[in-house]
DNA sequence: GCACACTGTGTGCGCCATACACAGACCATA
DNA sequence: TATGGTCTGTGTATGGCGCACACAGTGTGC
């Protein structure tokens, strides 16, 4: 019963296969969907993927796509899957705070590649093999410490959170570094111009300080460790007391 | 030479008057729009609001907006700026965790109160009043702290990720109350039967658990204090060592 | 009082997701 | 081996969307 009411998107993700049925065998896989939406989306964002565009790309009509996928979510959700592929293996050489740093660079750098991730809007939580795959690696990084299964779960999600949140701050200006770098600078600008020391002393006072080589052409390696530390401190300080 | 590159929402949401001009007298305003807007975001989430609705809302025809609005995206950035008003004022006998703590909390409030917000695609940082409003609130609740004004803004910024992608784990489930429960029954019912001990072990211990009452209708408060205070925790790991 | 910038409006374009009916392909069964 | 039913890809159609553009009327600065 459980498995009829499985969404056919995850049901095939899954590689939970139908009985051979009659009708004429299927042209493609959800995979070739996968692969060509990716490409459009990594060329032009996720608004360059529509059914039409896809299946183009595929060299099918539009509605072939609907006999594999019951709506738009749906490819969203097949994109996803395919775009994290495997999570990292994790160092068991490494403590908690190597492994679950390798984990979340790695969720970086898979951001990096396909920035249109972000663009998605989360319907539902994730359910499909390669999500539960990393959710799984995440929560993996912190055996051995005294964290319970719960404050295992909310630290993953912590780091998570983190990733996303510092990608999307990245991600907001467009994808060319030298267009970043133009962005960054109008805006700046712009802030300087409307952030009065009268009324917004703090802001001010953060324009003030002059950025640093390193962090002007982008939220870069360096800060995003910086803050990622930030957190894994205040997980280190929850460990600290589970210990004791 | 600056003034005129500023995009003209954000001289309006500015008050910037452009001098007494030639032409019929605009028959509505900006906040009018946006008020029209929330409205039906309030009522139907993101997808109801669209510039024929909205117009529709208001009286007038759709393309009237454009006489005030330079696109779709401009039409967000009022909502924005509308739906968060004034930042909370925090009290200055509190130290810096309470303070901060407020400003989360206050936050949160409004992300609960108009969840739509969590729908809008970001495309630029923040240059509207209350935005920064809101900036310069998050980074005054570490005056008397060590920390240098960058530290002082990754810390808002760390903080404004949390609850932002919090938020986003709790708004991913519908609006209506009943329906997170079931959608996180449904959910939990599934992932208990994908995520078998021996492939993904970390999730199944998770799942083993039982779920505390207080966790069950919502990421409630509780969880929420407890994640903010992991990230609090580790800001004041920072600012011991900036002291130091 | 006049020129002209500005107002709200109507029409229309191209794109989107997707509902639905259809003709042909193929397997399980007889 | 024949056949029924189910599945395939396709063509057509619908309602929505954001928005470009031309227009007629309005009101201010000269």
């Amino acid at each position: 019963m459980d498995e009829n009411e499985l969404p056919r998107v995850l049901q095939q993700l899954w590689g939970i296969e139908g009985r051979s049925r009659p009708g004429p065998k299927p042209a493609f896989h959800i995979s070739d969907i996968a692969r060509a939406a990716i490409k459009l989306a990594d060329a032009g964002g996720l608004a360059a993927v529509s059914m039409s565009k896809v299946a183009a790309e595929l060299g099918f009509t539009t509605m072939s796509l609907y006999r594999y996928v019951d709506a738009k979510d749906d490819l969203y959700v097949v994109m996803l899957e395919h775009a994290f592929a495997e999570p990292p293996v994790l160092d068991p050489e490494l403590d908690w705070r190597g492994r679950i740093t390798a984990w979340a660079e790695a969720f970086r750098d898979g951001l990096r590649r396909h920035p249109w991730i972000l663009q998605i809007p989360i319907q539902e939580p994730p359910l499909s093999p390669n999500q539960l795959a990393w959710m799984e690696s995440g929560l993996d990084a912190f055996d051995g410490t005294p964290l319970t299964p719960q404050d295992r779960l909310s630290a993953m999600l912590l780091v998570n959170i983190y990733v996303r949140g510092t990608a999307q701050l990245t991600a907001n200006m467009l994808t060319e570094p030298d267009e970043v770098r133009v962005a960054d600078r109008l805006y700046t600008e712009r802030l300087t111009m409307l952030a009065t020391p009268d009324r917004f002393p703090g802001i001010a006072a953060t324009l003030e300080q002059p950025l640093d080589e390193g962090y002007a052409g982008d939220f870069d390696a360096a800060e995003f460790g910086f803050g990622l530390n930030t957190v894994l401190d205040g997980i280190h300080t929850r460990i600290t007391r589970a210990t004791r």
